[in-house]
DNA sequence: CCTATATATCAACTATTGTTGAAGCGTAGA
DNA sequence: TCTACGCTTCAACAATAGTTGATATATAGG
C-alpha cells in the first residue's frame, strides 16, 4: 500500500456515515449487508449512501456483489489490514520492542490463528 | 474509545500533510521530533504545520512537550492502537476466525512481546 | 532588558467535501 | 412487455477544511 491509497481509506474512514458503513460490514462479517440494510443501518438516504459506497470502494475498503435487486456489500479484511501495516511501518525505527500497542490491536480482534485473507 | 474520537483520528490520518507527521513521528519513536524539524520533513509552512499538529493532539494521536526553545512531538502509540481496537471490534459476530488481518497488521510492527504502553 | 529563535494564534481567502432531489439503469415477477 | 423495486448517477447547493500572511507568546542568550 502506498501513501495515496492509504490517504484514501483514512480519508474515507474519517467521515460519521462511512466509519458506521464500515463497522456495520466489518461487525457483519464476510456475508456482507445489502445496500438496503445499510441505509436503513446508517440512517441516511440512499442516494447519499451511494456516494458514501463509493467512495469506501474507490479506497479499498470494501466490496461488493449483486445478488438479484440486491448489491451486498462486505468488509475487505484485506485492504483494512494493509493500512494498519502502512501506519505502523518502520516503528520505532526498528526497536518494535517500544511499539507494542499493535499487540492490543490484535487483542481486541482475538485471532488465534488465520494467513488465507491477507494478500 | 468512542466514535466521536475515532471519528477525529481517521479525518486526521486522512490527510497527506497530517499522515506525513504521524508516520514521522511512528518511525522516530518516543524521543520525538521538534516542530521545526517536522516542518521541514513534512516539507509546509510552520504556521500551517502548527494547525496539523494542534488537530493530530485534539485528535489523540500524538502528545508535545516542550524542551527548551523547542516543542518535541511524538507519536501516542496507546492512542493509535485504540484506534485499530474500535475498528476491528466485534468483527465477523465473534467468529474471529475470518477476521485474520489484525494478524498481519501485527506482523507490519514485528512485536514480539510488549505491554506497556497501552492504557 | 533587548534581540533572536521557535512555535502558536487569528482572520481572510480558497478549495474540497457532503447532502439533496430528480432522473436513469438493471433485475424480478405479473 | 409492463410495473415495481433496488440501487446508482448527475447537477446544484450548503457546509467544512486547508492555506496563507500578519501578529502574538515563550524561551535562551547577550
Amino acid at each position: 500500500m502506498d501513501e495515496r491509497q492509504a490517504l484514501a481509506a483514512f480519508a474515507a474512514l474519517g467521515q460519521e456515515h462511512r466509519l458506521r458503513v464500515v463497522r456495520a460490514l466489518v461487525t457483519a462479517g464476510p456475508d456482507g449487508l445489502a445496500a438496503g440494510v445499510l441505509a436503513d443501518t446508517v440512517g441516511i438516504a440512499s442516494t447519499n449512501l451511494s456516494f458514501h459506497l463509493k467512495e469506501l470502494s474507490h479506497a479499498g475498503l470494501i466490496t461488493s456483489r449483486r445478488e438479484g435487486k440486491s448489491v451486498i456489500y462486505s468488509a475487505a479484511y484485506a485492504g483494512l489490514s494493509d493500512l494498519v501495516q502502512f501506519l505502523m511501518r518502520d516503528c520505532c525505527q526498528g526497536h518494535p520492542e517500544v511499539c507494542n500497542p499493535a499487540v492490543a490491536a490484535l487483542a481486541a480482534c482475538n485471532c488465534p490463528t488465520g494467513d488465507t485473507l491477507h494478500a
